[in-house]
DNA sequence: TCGACTCGCACCTTTGAAAAGA
DNA sequence: ATCTTTTCAAAGGTGCGAGTCG
C-alpha cells in the first residue's frame, strides 16, 4: 500500500512528475474496480447490491461474454517453473517476466473492442525467504505498493484482432523501485504474486462496456527476487530464455567458459606480476603452488565437469537436452507489413521473433527429470505457510466465483498435434487444504481486482448500451482460470508442489510435440509451450458475470448470485480456490453491481488516432475515483463469488459441456463450510495503511452519486486507476498502464489519473 | 556476520536501417 | 524505379559475480 499519502515521495518526487502532470490535466477518473475483495462481509450487503444491474439488452455482447475464454499458451513452461517455484527478477530499471504471458483469447465478439490488462497482485501478505531449498514465509509483507496495470499495447482492439493472434505481455516489466516513473509494475522483493489478466469490453470508442473478464492462471504465480535463490530456477531460465543462451553449458558465458576466462585472467595477472617482480618462476610453477591461483584452477577443473545434479530434485543440467524437445510453435502471422500498418502487434511480432527451442528443451528436460524427482514437482517451490503463522494470508486475487463450469479445452490450433490436453487433475485441491486459505479467513483478499469500468457518460455513440448509473453498472465481471493451471503452490503442506502426475502430464505434451516437430522454432518465450498444441490448460472460468442483463444470464451461467457470498477457498486467490473445484463448476457468473463511476476514455479507438489527439482527448475524460468516494469497493462481485460458487454447484447441470469435462476432473469436492474465507476475514491492513475517508478524492461530479456501501468491505477494496501513456510512438493509444491506488490506502486526493509519463515498456 | 540489493560485465537476441540483389 | 533479401550495428535482455548496504 504505497498510496500517495503513505509514500509522499511517490507523489512529490520528480519521478512522479508525469503522473502529476496528467493528474492535473485529467479530471478524476472513476474506474470501477474489479470484483473487489472477496469479502465475506459482502454477504451482508442487500441482495439488490449484488444483483446484476438491469441492462439494456445487448444481443451482441451476450455471446461473447458468455464464452470468453483465455488460454495460456505457454502454460507448460509456466508449470515447469511453477513446479520448482517460479522466481522473477525485479530490478530498479525493470525486468521482463520470464516466462512471459502468452495467451490466446476466444469467445470475443469480433466486432467489439476490448482492452486487455495485466496486473499483478500479492498472493498473501507474507514475506518469503529461500531456506533449506524451499521458500518459507517469514514475517509480514511490506506495505503494499501502488498497483499498476499494464495495458496491452494493442488495446483497445477488436475481438477479431485479439483472437487472431497470440497475445503476449512480455513487454511488461517488473521493478522494485517504488519511485519508478517508467510505468513498470512495482513489486516487493521476496513476495509472492499472482498475475491476472483482464479483458474489458469497450463498447465503442467512448464507452467501456459492461463486459469484464478476469483470468487467473495459478501456475503463473511467482516470488519476486533480486537474485535467483533457487538454482533450479536459474537452470530453467538459462535453458529457456534465449537471452540467457550464453549461460548455457555450450554457451560462451557458461560457467565453464567463465571459469576458463577467469583462469586466463588470473594467468595474465600472474604473469604480469611475475614480470613486474622479475620472478623467475613461470606460470606453471605458480599454478602448482598452493595459492589462490591454485584454488581457482581447482575450481576450474571442477567446473569443467558436468554440473552436479541437485540431490533435492531430479533436475540435472547435463541431462537437459533441451534442443531435442522442441515444442511445435504455432506460427503467427507477424508480417512486417502488418506491423507497419497496424503497429499494434508489436508485442506479438517481437514474441514471434523470439524463437528459441529452449522452452521445449526445458520441457523435455523436465520430462526426463520428472521421473527422478523424489518429491512432488512443486515441493521446492512455494512453501506452505509456516506453522507458526498458521498460514498464508489471503490471496488478493479475485475471489473465485461461486459457480464453476468447466471450460472445454479449446481445440488446439494444431489438429495434428497428438498431445492430449493436460488433465486438470494434476493439481491438488487447494481449497480444502491450502494454508493460504486458512489465512485468508483472517485476512480478506488484499486486492480483488476490480476494475469497474462503468459506462461513461452518454455519448453519441451508437452503442446500444446506455450509460448506466454508477450504482448500476452493467459491467460484468468474469473470472476465468485454467483448471489445469491450478497452482500447486497453494498446497497446504507442499506449496508449489504438485503430484508428480501433474507435472508429467504437463511435460508430456511438449515431448510429444517435439517428436512430431523437433525443428519447430519456438516463439517469444522459448518455453516453447507457445505452440497451440501446448494449450493444454483447461480454462478455469471464474465468475463469468454477464455484464449486464441479469434477465438474460448466460446459458452456462447461473443467475446473478445473491448474498450471502461464500468464498471458495483461498480467500484471495481465485486460482487457489478453483483447483479444488470440479471443472464443470468453473464457470461462474455474478452480477456487477458496482456503483462505480464511469470512466471516460474518449479515444479508445484501436488505431489510429494521432497521439496528440489521443492525448488531448484524455483531459476530457474523467476517471472517477471509486475508491476515493467509496471507502470500500462499490461492487462486491468477488464477494459474490462464493455464493455464485454455491449456486453454480447446484446448477452444474446447466453446463453440459462442463459435465463432460468434469468426468476427467479429479478435483475433490469443496466444502464451503470448511473454507476459512467464509468467515469474516480481517482486512489486510498494514499499520501504515489506514483508511481516511476524509482524504479520499471526491467522486466525479458528472457521475451519478452513489452511496458508498457501509464499511463492510475489507481492505484493498478498490483501486483507482491511472492511465499511463504508451511510449510507443506508433500506438495510437495514449496510455499503456493503469495505476491503481488502494482505496483503503490513501488514494491520491485527486483520484485516479492518467500517467502519461514516458516509459520504455508498453 | 549475513542476507538482500546494486552494478558492471560478457554474451546473446532482437530490431531496424542500410546495402545488395532481383 | 520498386521490391525483396541480406548484412550489420545498435539497443536491450540475460545471469553472474563482486561489491555495497543495513
Amino acid at each position: 500500500m504505497l498510496s500517495v499519502e503513505m509514500f509522499p515521495s511517490l507523489a512529490l518526487g520528480p519521478q512522479r512528475i508525469g503522473d502529476c502532470f496528467y493528474r492535473e490535466r485529467e479530471p478524476p477518473a472513476h474506474l470501477p474496480l474489479f470484483p473487489p475483495t472477496c469479502d465475506v462481509a459482502a454477504a451482508a450487503l442487500p441482495p439488490r447490491l449484488l444483483a446484476p444491474p438491469p441492462v439494456p439488452s445487448e444481443p451482441t455482447s451476450k455471446t461473447q461474454k458468455d464464452e470468453v475464454k483465455m488460454e495460456l499458451e505457454n502454460s507448460s513452461l509456466w508449470k515447469q517453473f511453477s513446479s520448482v517455484g517460479t522466481e522473477m527478477i525485479i530490478t530498479k530499471k525493470g525486468r521482463r517476466m520470464f516466462p512471459g504471458l502468452r495467451l490466446k483469447l476466444s469467445g470475443l465478439n469480433p466486432s467489439l473492442r476490448y482492452i486487455l490488462l495485466l496486473d499483478i497482485v500479492p498472493v498473501d501478505n507474507s514475506r518469503y525467504r529461500f531456506q533449506g531449498g524451499s521458500w518459507q514465509a517469514v514475517g509480514g509483507a511490506e506495505a503494499r505498493l501502488p498497483d499498476r496495470v499494464f495495458i496491452h499495447p494493442d488495446s483497445p482492439a477488436t475481438g477479431a484482432h485479439w483472437q487472431s493472434r497470440t497475445i503476449s505481455f512480455h513487454y511488461a516489466k517488473l521493478t522494485n523501485n517504488t519511485l519508478d516513473a517508467q510505468g513498470h509494475i512495482i513489486l516487493h522483493s521476496l513476495h509472492r504474486y499472482q498475475p491476472r489478466l483482464h479483458v474489458i469490453e469497450a463498447r465503442d470508442v467512448l464507452r467501456w462496456g459492461g463486459g469484464q473478464h478476469s483470468f487467473v492462471f495459478p501456475e503463473t504465480q511467482f516470488i519476486t527476487v533480486t537474485a535467483y535463490q533457487n538454482n533450479k530456477i536459474t537452470e530453467l531460465k538459462i535453458n529457456s530464455n534465449p537471452f540467457a543462451k550464453g549461460f548455457r553449458e555450450d554457451g560462451m558465458n557458461s560457467k565453464k567458459q567463465r571459469d576458463a576466462r577467469q583462469k586466463r585472467k588470473i594467468s595474465i595477472l600472474t604473469e604480469t606480476l611475475d614480470i613486474v617482480n622479475c620472478d623467475p618462476c613461470d606460470s606453471t610453477e605458480l599454478l602448482q603452488q598452493p595459492t589462490d591461483t591454485n584454488t581457482d584452477l581447482q575450481a576450474l577443473a571442477l567446473a569443467s565437469l558436468p554440473p552436479l545434479s541437485d540431490p533435492s530434485c531430479g533436475f540435472r543440467p547435463e541431462e537437459a537436452s533441451y534442443q531435442d524437445t522442441l515444442v511445435p510453435e504455432q506460427p503467427l502471422d507477424l508480417g512486417q507489413a502488418f506491423m507497419a500498418s497496424q503497429m499494434t502487434d508489436i508485442s506479438i511480432t517481437m514474441a514471434g521473433g523470439m524463437q528459441d527451442t529452449a522452452g521445449s528443451e526445458v520441457a523435455n528436460n523436465m520430462i526426463e527429470r520428472s521421473d527422478t524427482m523424489a518429491e512432488p514437482t512443486f515441493t521446492s517451490g512455494f512453501p506452505a505457510a509456516p506453522p507458526s503463522s498458521s498460514s498464508f494470508p489471503p490471496a488478493p486475487l479475485p475471489q473465485p466465483s461461486s459457480s464453476f463450469s468447466s471450460l472445454p479445452v479449446p481445440a488446439s490450433s494444431d489438429a495434428s498435434d497428438p498431445r492430449p490436453s493436460i488433465p486438470p487433475i494434476d493439481y491438488p485441491s487447494l481449497l480444502s487444504s491450502s494454508p493460504a486459505l486458512s489465512v485468508a479467513a483472517t485476512t480478506p483478499s488484499l486486492q480483488q481486482t476490480s476494475f469497474t469500468f462503468p459506462t461513461p457518460p452518454p455519448s453519441n455513440s451508437s452503442s446500444p448500451q446506455p450509460l448506466l448509473p454508477s450504482s448500476s453498472s452493467p459491467s460484468s465481471n468474469t473470472y476465468h482460470t485454467i483448471p489445469e493451471t491450478i497452482s500447486p503452490h497453494v498446497q497446504p503442506d507442499a506449496p508449489f508442489s504438485a503430484p508428480s502426475s501433474a507435472c508429467q502430464s504437463g511435460l508430456q505434451v511438449p515431448a510429444h510435440s517435439l517428436l512430431s516437430q523437433p525443428n519447430q522454432p519456438l516463439q517469444g518465450e522459448p518455453g516453447g509451450n507457445n505452440s497451440p498444441s501446448d494449450q493444454s490448460t483447461v480454462a478455469f472460468i471464474y465468475p463469468n458475470v454477464p455484464p449486464t442483463n441479469p434477465a438474460h444470464p448466460p446459458q452456462n451461467q447461473p443467475a446473478a448470485p445473491t448474498p450471502p457470498c461464500s468464498l471458495p477457498a483461498h480467500g484471495a486467490s481465485t486460482s487457489f480456490a478453483f483447483p479444488s473445484v470440479p471443472p464443470h463448476m468453473q464457470n461462474l457468473s455474478f452480477p456487477n453491481v458496482s456503483p462505480s463511476p464511469a470512466l471516460h476514455l474518449p479515444n479508445l479507438t484501436h488505431q489510429a488516432q494521432p497521439p496528440s489527439l489521443a492525448a488531448a482527448a484524455f483531459p476530457t475524460s474523467s476517471f472517477s475515483h471509486p475508491s476515493s468516494s467509496l471507502p470500500h469497493p462499490p461492487f462486491q462481485a468477488s464477494s459474490c463469488l462464493a455464493s455464485s460458487f454455491q449456486q453454480s454447484a447446484g446448477t452444474l447441470p446447466q453446463n453440459p459441456s462442463s459435465s463432460s469435462s468434469a468426468s476427467s476432473s479429479s478435483y475433490p469436492p469443496v466444502e464451503l463450510g470448511a473454507i476459512p474465507q467464509f468467515n469474516p476475514a480481517l482486512p489486510y491492513r498494514p499499520e501504515m495503511v489506514l483508511h481516511h475517508p476524509s482524504l479520499l478524492p471526491q467522486l466525479d461530479p458528472s457521475l451519478p452519486s452513489s452511496t458508498p456501501p457501509p464499511a463492510l468491505y475489507p481492505a484493498f477494496p478498490s483501486y483507482p486507476l491511472r492511465l499511463c501513456q504508451d511510449p510507443h510512438p506508433s500506438l495510437s493509444i495514449p496510455f499503456r498502464h493503469l495505476y491503481r491506488q488502494h482505496q483503503h490506502g490513501h488514494p491520491h486526493p485527486q483520484g485516479s489519473y492518467l500517467d502519461m509519463g514516458t516509459r520504455a515498456v508498453f
